[in-house]
DNA sequence: AATTATACTACTAAATCAGTAGACATTCAA
DNA sequence: TTGAATGTCTACTGATTTAGTAGTATAATT
């Protein structure tokens, strides 16, 4: 289960995307228009910021903005700073495997094919074609 | 991340289709096998149980065996049961979503693709064929 | 100096996780 | 018919995580 952290912290990036322009995007801003408390999107930007994917200026008119444009950013490089790497196992957060079983363990390449497939999925989803595939379809959402 | 209730009912339901040859596996022996409290485990198989892919015996001899052959039971219909139908977010528990917001979501197809190519590989994947030295293709894990 | 902003650390209530514990029900064998 | 072996079910609990709140410090601009 994707927790708050990083559902906040994508919709965090896609509101920067959306509202940056070509200046820096308050939290506030960010907080109000998601409705997110500000306090709480202060901490989970900071693990954004320490990944390198923002930019940041102090002060008066400052905020945050994007250091790479929106149709380089991946859903899969957010959510592995704010979700532990995306490892269905704790076994896999660390590479190479600590787990003294991890040589007979028969459950690993199960955990270890649904990482990949959970990566390589969200590692071809930008915030560029969030932004452009979201379509309304009744309530059968999804990107074309 | 997957709890250890999902991934103990994975052993489990491995442990007895190894096990169980034409007669019925008790909890105790499994527990055994598998080091892990019988107790608690008693709690996982009952959700197991409830959702109709053992059969059980009580009394003298008796014990737990599949419904259905190995290569029938995935290892999807196993976590849905025990990691709440594996939803990475919790408006996708319900079918149809009940959250009030999700006509406008922006991140839902998001989420709703990343569960679907989460079933879609774990319903591929039997408890047959990880007895079977299961290995992911493109990936260097596998079974020794 | 006042204002607007980020940066960082500490604290906390509530929920979830990972079990323990114990009472009860059923079956079979001696 | 009694006792041992098994499953069934509910209640409880310590530890950890989640989802925040609070306060202070720092930086830039007016």
């Amino acid at each position: 289960m994707i927790s708050t952290r990083g559902r906040y912290a994508l919709r965090m990036v896609i509101d920067l995307a959306q509202n940056q322009g070509d200046g820096y995007v308050s939290l506030k801003d960010i907080a109000e228009r998601q409705d997110i408390s500000k306090k709480y999107l202060e901490q989970i930007i900071m693990i954004l910021n320490k990944s390198g994917i923002l930019k940041t200026a102090r002060g008066y008119q400052g905020g945050y903005r994007l250091s790479k444009s929106p149709d380089q950013v991946t859903v899969a490089e957010i959510l592995k700073e704010t979700e532990n790497g995306l490892s269905p196992v704790a076994c896999l957060q660390q590479s190479p495997n600590e787990c003294p079983r991890c040589g007979e363990c028969i459950t690993l390449p199960v955990w270890s094919g649904l990482k990949d497939v959970m990566l390589n999925y969200l590692e071809n989803i930008t915030i560029q074609s969030i932004i452009d595939n979201y379509t309304v379809k009744g309530t059968d959402n999804y990107i074309i």
